[in-house]
Formats: structure tokens, C-alpha cells, sequence
DNA sequence: CAAGTTTTCGACCCGCCGGTCAACAACTGT
DNA sequence: ACAGTTGTTGACCGGCGGGTCGAAAACTTG
């Protein structure tokens, strides 16, 4: 008699499924929302049924809550980096394609669709959000702006509404890029055209 | 015996209603967006029972369409006018000033955050728009721009590319000043600081 | 291999909300 | 003043989906 080890159903990875589940709800929010998307989508798209989600996250709002601020808090990470040698303008374009290859991420969409969308139902999240991302971008450019005008590179701007503007320019062509079929202008650039642009821009309005 | 005319406890008001409705659906659904919507909060808003909203709409999905698409569609009503007389950089600025003065009533964050949030629930809208607004707003702008470049009064540059730029500027300062407790940035600026910033920006970097 | 542990499943419960409808109140015409 | 019309109401229904829970399957330990 012959013992068959047939491959068992299912497999218990309790390390992983934290991260998948907050992978699938990043998608499934992203494209329904807080309210429109259901936990047995996120469920099936992780490939789990929604007993398992209900294991590792308690509801629905502390699922949302655990992945906006686990993006959040990544999305950080490295692109703020502690004050550097060299020209403003290489460290500034240094910090442009880091931003910009973040921001091109399927997973930027999401995220700036629910911090725009939802995120003011959580007023703590929103705060970190503005402390965190909002407020420090926009002071590091500027305070990259201001090296290089102290240092004769650039003219005399005001680097605050320099900042705003990178950023701006930055994160609207990042959103343009990702959905074509909602914004036809960009059709046919490629990445690097697009930052092509955007370089020529802003670096040119900084000339003396 | 004396006949007491007392005010009726509501007045039948037909051709009000729709228009009320939509606004009330505007606001609602801009805060809890399509599934979060509830249609007894966007009744309640209008001052109405949920019954009335169904006498004039069939349903929330209905609802929903003809209020993007009348918003969209007086949107652009003026925004592009025909060719008119004069340097581009008037024209331009003229273009700046209306699109910036439609972009900071508070109904436009609550359209932008539909168009990118919910819309790709409605192809048809969602061909729409991109048709009618966002490609025509950057072509109209990229017109403008030509014209300057052939007349000499702008440096050579890609139109389209220009009026990227211009679009981007607008649409997320307008954005960041609606919501000023998520993006802190822009805090403490005038809406006319903003838009001197961004003229100051965009048309320094047209110059030769 | 047996007993114990923990992950995973999926059937179930129940409150909420989109949608319905009959009654009613505000109008209109005569 | 009365009948007819229709805008408006609010109670009601049914399905959907968030959340629960017992049981079974996958591991672990001895």
C-alpha cells in the first residue's frame, strides 16, 4: 500500500500573509475606495478567504489605517536624505529622478487617490501625512533652492514657491503618466522625456 | 369664524429640485465619494426625503452621471475662448486668471477627487472628459504658447510641453489651497501670492 | 504517530442602505 | 368649493457585505 503525499490545499505562511493582505487592499482600496471596496476582494486577490483577513486585521478601517501609514512612512524612506556635498543643482536633480521613480510606481496612483479621497475621515493620518510627506518635501527642496542661490547658482528666488513648484510639476505628471486614458496629453512620452521636461523647466526659470 | 392661512410645511417646487439635488450630491459625494454616498445624506442636504431624490433621478448611479457631466460641461463653458487678438502672454494670463478663479470654488475639489477616484467606473464619462477638458485645456494652452514662440515673444519651446507644465502648476496649487490641512505648504499665501508665483514661474521660463 | 496548537476556511448572522410605493399634502383648473 | 393632478413624504422591503465562529486542515512537539 502505497502512502501519497498528495500536495496539501493550502499552506499556512503566517509571516506573509500581513504583507500580501495589505498589498491586495492597497490595490482593491485604490480602485474602489474606503466604502466601495469589499474584504472578500481583497481576500481573493491575496488568495485567502475573508476568515483569513479577519485573522490578521481586526476591520476594515484598521486595515486602512495600517496601510496608508505603512506607505506613507516607506515612502519616505530615502527620499529625504540628510544634507549632502556638491552643486544644488545635482543634488536637487538627484532628488527629482528618486522622486520621480517612486511616484511612477502602480502603487503611487492608489495612494494618492485615497489620501486625496479619504483621508480626511482619519484626522490623525491626515496630520502625519502632512507632517511627514507634505511639509518635509517641500522644505527640502526649498532648502536645496536656497544653497544655490546663497551660492550663486541660481538666481534670487523665493525657494518655498520654488519647492511648490517642482513639486507640483512632479506629482501632476506623475498622475497624468498613470492614467493615460484619463489624461491624453502625455500619450506617447516616455519616462525620461517627461522628467526631460520637467528638468528644463524648472532648472531654466532658476537661471540667472 | 376667521380662515387661518398658516405656511405650508413645504412648497412644491419642481424646477428647483433638480439643481438642489445635484448640489447636495455634489458635496456628498465629494466627501464619502460613489459607494460611501449615502442618498439619504445627499436628501437630507438639499432639505428633502430620500423618496423626492428618486422622483427625479432613477437611481444613485444616474445621479451620479448627470452630475459629472453637467459639471464637466460648464466647466468648460468659457474656459476656451475662440482666437482672440493680442500678444499671447496676455491671453495666457487672461487663460491663467479664469481657469485659476474656476479652480478655487469648492466645487472643483470635489469634481477633481471624482474624476480621479471614481470615474474609471464610467468609460464613457471618463472618454468624455479627457476629450472635452483635459485634452483641449493643455492643446488651448499649447496654441497660445506657438503663437508666442513664432511671434518672438517666447523662446523656442515645446508647446505641448508648455502648457503640461502651466496645466500642472495650476491644478495642484489649486488643489493644495482647498485643502490646506493636508498640504501645509501653501499656508499663509493669498490666492493672488499663488498665482504671481506661478506666472512668475512659467513665463521666466519662456522667456529667451 | 498521537495530542496539541494555530492557521485557514466558508457558512452564517444581522444591520444598513438602495430602491419601492401607497398615502398625503400642495397646487391647478373650473 | 370641489375634483383632479402631481410633488413630497416616510415607512417598508430585500439584498448585500462587514464581521463572527465553529470546524477542518496544516503544522509542531514529544
Amino acid at each position: 500500500m502505497t502512502t501519497i503525499h498528495t500536495a496539501p490545499r493550502w499552506r499556512r505562511r503566517p509571516e506573509d500573509r500581513p504583507g500580501e493582505i495589505l498589498a491586495a487592499a492597497l490595490e482593491v482600496f485604490g480602485e474602489q475606495g474606503l466604502a466601495g471596496a469589499r474584504i472578500d476582494a481583497i481576500a481573493a486577490r491575496a488568495g485567502l478567504s475573508k476568515g483569513t483577513v479577519y485573522h490578521y486585521f481586526p476591520g476594515k478601517e484598521v486595515l486602512f489605517r495600517e496601510l496608508v501609514r505603512r506607505m506613507v512612512r516607506d515612502g519616505t524612506v530615502g527620499i529625504v536624505p540628510a544634507d549632502a556635498e556638491g552643486p544644488a543643482g545635482e543634488l536637487l536633480r538627484t532628488f527629482i529622478r528618486g522622486v520621480w521613480g517612486r511616484m511612477r510606481t502602480p502603487g503611487f496612483h492608489a495612494l494618492y487617490r485615497l489620501i486625496l479621497g479619504e483621508l480626511h475621515h482619519f484626522p490623525d493620518l491626515t496630520r502625519f501625512y502632512a507632517d511627514e510627506i507634505a511639509g518635509r518635501t517641500v522644505s527640502h527642496v526649498a532648502a536645496l533652492v536656497e544653497r544655490g542661490v546663497t551660492a550663486g547658482e541660481f538666481r534670487r528666488v523665493d525657494p518655498r514657491a520654488a519647492g511648490r513648484t517642482l513639486v507640483a510639476l512632479l506629482t501632476q505628471h506623475a498622475l497624468w503618466a498613470g492614467r493615460p486614458e484619463l489624461f491624453p496629453h502625455a500619450a506617447g512620452r516616455t519616462d525620461d522625456e517627461v522628467l526631460a521636461e520637467i528638468d528644463e523647466f524648472f532648472f531654466r526659470s532658476l537661471g540667472p
